[in-house]
RNA sequence: GGGUGGUUAGCUCAGCUGGUUAGAGCACCAGUCUUACAAACUGGGGGUCACUGGUUCAAAUCCAGUACCACCCACCA
């Protein structure tokens, strides 16, 4: 037996084994493998940057999954890549340029392409240093990036099949813009937050009739250049007198017309709404109604143009600022009320988005929510915590037409080309095809500049990533993929998306199971986010704990709930586990020496005492436990809580400390519990793998492993056949001895650890112990109540009863105390059974039975248990009485 | 205006389908160099499970309502 050193080295260990796995190739799919297939494709990270501890939570998740799968037999694709986040990675590489007092103008797209593609190879490789530093088991050789050459194919396919399906369409809308960014953005990339805003009533006299006039409420008095009426709801009396009236422009001395259309609240501001078709989505529908012109007063950068008449040249803002003292001076300000609303601003950079009319490209989204929201409905694809299904139900109903075009470079450019004078257009995989569709020359096409909304290709990713639209063993194999681990945040941006695109593109769901985890928070609840600066670097926290203790930590407080915060006590915590490991292994290690050669086998159970069976008990129900937990909700939390205890508390606190004794002793006496400490010891480590890769690696290694050459490829731990009655008593036996103990022993004040230690272990002290428990055990008997077992039918009395029973399992031969630990199991099982038979007849008789008291049949039947019970106990104290002083 | 989540020990949170005396980590108090581990060990203190009502033999858990705190969604200017 190899020993371990007594410090744990992370850094060396994980540096070593992670080498080792990835050129064994343990993290390679295969798609002709007879297993089964279980596949993740990563949530691909933006290359803006460094991954934060977002990230590594979600990536511990992953890699958990295609750990725990592998070992389960699987055939197991964990898929790496990265997103090219077109505006978001545009913006990082534009601030850096601005360092400089370069613009992205001053070099032009192709040499700005190249800054950002040199940006790319930097961010990207160091996400995936991140990712290998992380333990992440992620198949390296199928690494992908949302602006491959095998992506532009699909992106490319997947537009001109919508295009030529009338999916995708071209129009003028007022969409949302930033004027920073320089382009539009979806809905869902505004973020609306509430702020204080200024409610101005402006006079707009009538033409006509000096000195009357209707006032209108706006909280943007900067657009009433581009005014071409005023609104009202029809059925408003204030108005009816001015039907058909036309209304002076304040300002700009236009004529308007006042116009009637049941949009307009009554009860909100005059009643009278101002309608500027290019700068309002609401009001470029009205104006649509009314064949109303538009009138654009703004440029693409928010600054007002020869339309705002003298306000042209001034930005957005400061033409307010203008604009109201102008109106002010020409006293067509009424009043300024203070005003609350929610401003929408780009999620990217923060600035105010404008409403804007301007051409743009949209997808119809209703037909392919329909699908999704019928796919969701027959359980296609299933979501871990479920409630979120609602929130993804209810954005898919209330869906709009997406705006796919943006007017930045860093992205899929448009498929659409054009003639010269843009006649003609057509959607085309490239400039040759687009000539023939055309029926122009090569020379004379021309591509839309626009490129994609990032999510576009990201909708694509689970398809594309595995070769789409080619027909790859891969794509045929592993889509649907199995799971998709990711946060609820994006769920409307990325997971609906690539719902909807995999039922239009591939005819199925694209994941079987949505896995949705928290997002990490600061201890003060702050959402952790790159721009926030409140992150936490990962590699940070590697280098100084290691990457399992980092794991644990994050796999330990994932709760699916919204958001976990996370403090320096948690890493900590981690920490302390794997140095307990490291310690607990280089322990049993010493005490090892001695051990056959050959794959490590469950001790024979005839050759146990009762701590080793006991211990045993623990370590299968801990195997259950586990495995439940990973299978059934993923509540992998608790099945980290549970691997924490049983290694820690019962493993450690109890069996090593109970174990000692013999371990001292003679060889021979100790090979039981040898074998034991073996057997647990590799288990446990197998266990904890998909939790903590590298330490249970380097430990299991120093165990006989036979032909596996790696815990990676050691199958995971199935619970032990045989069925031990101490099994199904489990722990809380030992927990009553302790209390027992102390109880009879009283102001002794024992340390009942050792106590029960040395009652299980040497007979001399077990013997010692029996005759100062005697007196007080029949002492007791007499007293001994029926408590503790059941309902509220009985009697409950507070008190010794448990710490009783406890005594005299601990202190009566092993016979009477397994036969008590079996009658408990009974009893308690017997429990369980008295409630649903309550249920049931509950249900068949209705309630009139059951005011008060349980029926007479179930209370006989309890008695009678209990009287069992009772003679039970009084027959082991009588053979107690006999045993010798 | 709709919706979702939360409220459990000093702090951060677990607590699955109701069931013995409600748990963990950290913090706190008193001890401990005991065949690994002081990043440890032993023992201990600390909770009217937000509130009110209901269902039940039994409620932190299920139901209804209230309060407070978050968050998300929405085209009242």
């Amino acid at each position: 037996m190899q020993e371990l050193s007594p410090k744990y080295d992370p850094k060396e260990v994980e540096e070593r084994w992670y080498k080792l796995w990835e050129e064994r190739n343990y993290f390679k799919a295969d798609p002709a493998s007879p297993k089964p297939a279980f596949c993740i494709v990563i949530p691909p990270p933006n290359v803006t940057g460094s991954l934060h501890i977002g990230h590594a939570l979600n990536n511990s998740l992953q890699d958990l999954m295609a750990r725990y799968k592998r070992m389960n037999g699987f055939d197991v694709l964990w898929l790496p890549g990265c997103d090219h986040a077109a505006i978001a990675t545009q913006n990082v590489v534009e601030r850096q340029l601005a360092k400089q007092g370069v613009t992205r103008h001053d070099l032009g797209r192709e040499k700005f392409l190249q800054k950002v593609w040199e940006w790319k190879e930097e961010s990207g490789a160091t996400i995936m240093r991140q990712l290998r530093r992380l333990g992440a088991s992620l198949d390296w050789s199928r690494e992908r990036f949302t602006m491959d050459e095998g992506l532009v194919e699909a992106v490319r396919e997947v537009f001109v099949r919508m295009y030529e399906k009338g999916l995708i369409y071209q129009g003028d809308y007022v969409v949302n813009w930033c004027p920073r960014c320089g382009t539009a953005l979806s809905d869902i990339e505004v973020l609306h937050k509430e702020s204080e805003g200024k409610l101005y009533y402006v006079r707009y006299p009538v033409a006509g009739f000096p000195g009357t006039h209707v006032v209108v409420a706006t909280t943007r008095p900067e657009t009433i250049m581009g005014d071409v009426a005023v609104c009202v709801n029809p059925k408003d009396p204030r108005y009816t007198g001015l039907k058909d009236a036309r209304l002076t422009l304040p300002l700009m001395g236009r004529e308007i017309p006042l116009i009637a259309d049941s949009y307009v609240e009554m009860d909100f501001g005059t009643g009278a709404l101002k309608i500027t078709p290019a700068h309002d989505a609401n009001d470029f529908e009205i104006g649509n109604r009314f064949g109303l012109p538009r009138i654009k007063i703004m440029d693409p950068k928010g600054v007002m143009n020869e339309a705002a008449g003298r306000y042209a040249g001034l930005d957005r803002f400061a033409a307010r600022k203008k604009v109201v003292a102008d109106l002010e001076a020409a006293g067509l300000l009424e009043k300024v009320e203070p005003y609350q609303n929610a401003v929408g601003r780009c999620y990217r950079c923060d600035t105010v988005v404008e409403s804007y009319l301007s051409l743009q490209w949209f997808m119809k989204m209703k037909p392919m929510a329909e699908k999704a929201l019928a796919a969701m409905e027959k359980g296609e694809t299933r979501f871990q915590p479920e409630n979120w299904k609602k929130v993804y139900s209810d954005w898919l109903l209330g869906i709009r037409d997406w705006c796919i075009s943006r007017q930045i470079w860093w992205g899929h450019r448009i498929p659409i080309y054009y003639n010269a004078d843009r006649s003609k257009q057509c959607a085309a995989h490239s400039v040759s095809e687009a000539a023939l569709k055309l029926g122009v020359p090569e020379t004379e096409v021309q591509q839309d500049p626009d490129t994609l909304d990032t999510w576009f290709s990201a909708g694509l990713w689970p398809f594309a990533t595995l070769g789409w639209p080619k027909e790859t063993p891969e794509l045929k194999r592993y889509y649907p993929t199995s799971m998709l681990v990711t946060s609820w945040d994006i769920l409307s941006f990325w997971v609906a998306r690539m719902s909807m695109f995999g039922l239009e593109i591939m005819g199925k769901v694209p994941f079987e199971e949505v896995f949705i985890n928290s997002l990490v928070a600061d201890e003060h609840g702050q959402k952790m986010s790159k721009t926030k600066g409140n992150v936490i670097d990962p590699l940070t926290k590697i280098d100084t704990i290691g990457a399992d203790a980092l794991r644990f930590a994050l796999i330990s407080i994932e709760t699916q709930s919204r958001y976990i915060s996370l403090s320096e006590e948690r890493f900590e915590a981690g920490r302390n586990f794997t140095n307990k490991i490291w310690n607990a292994a280089r322990f049993m290690l010493m005490n090892l020496k001695g051990l056959p050669e050959g794959p490590i086998t469950r001790p024979r159970q005839e050759s146990l005492e009762l701590a080793d069976r006991w211990i045993l008990t623990r370590l299968d129900d801990t195997v259950r436990e586990v495995t439940r937990q990973i299978e059934e909700g993923r509540q992998v939390n608790q099945a980290a809580n549970s691997l924490h205890d049983f290694f820690w508390h019962d493993l450690c606190d109890w069996y090593i400390e109970a174990a000692k004794a013999r371990l001292a002793g003679p060889v021979e006496e100790g090979a039981t519990a040898r074998a034991t400490l073996a057997y647990t010891l590799e288990t446990t480590l197998r266990l904890l793998h998909p939790f903590c890769p590298f330490i249970t690696e380097e430990i299991w290694q120093m165990l006989p492993h036979g032909e596996v050459p790696s815990i990676m490829l050691a199958s995971w731990p199935q619970p032990g056949a045989a069925s031990d009655p101490v099994a199904e008593a489990d722990f809380k036996i030992l927990s009553d001895i302790v209390y027992a103990v102390r109880n009879i022993r009283g102001e002794m004040k024992v340390d009942a650890k050792k106590q029960v230690t040395a009652i299980l272990l040497a007979p001399d002290q077990a013997t010692l112990s029996l005759l100062v428990a005697q007196k007080a055990l029949l002492e007791s008997l007499g007293q001994m109540t029926i408590s503790g077992l059941s309902a509220g039918a009985f009697e409950k009395p507070k008190g010794a009863a448990s710490a009783v029973a406890g005594a005299v399992q601990v202190f009566l031969p092993l016979e009477g105390l397994l036969d008590l630990a079996v009658e408990r199991t009974r009893l308690e099982k017997e429990m369980g059974r008295f409630q649903q038979l309550i249920e049931a007849i509950h249900k068949k008789l209705g309630n009139e039975q059951f005011v008060s008291k349980a029926p007479a049949s179930v209370v006989e039947a309890e008695r009678k248990k209990i009287a069992e019970y009772q003679s039970a106990i009084d027959k082991l104290g009588a053979n107690l009485k006999e045993l010798p002083a």
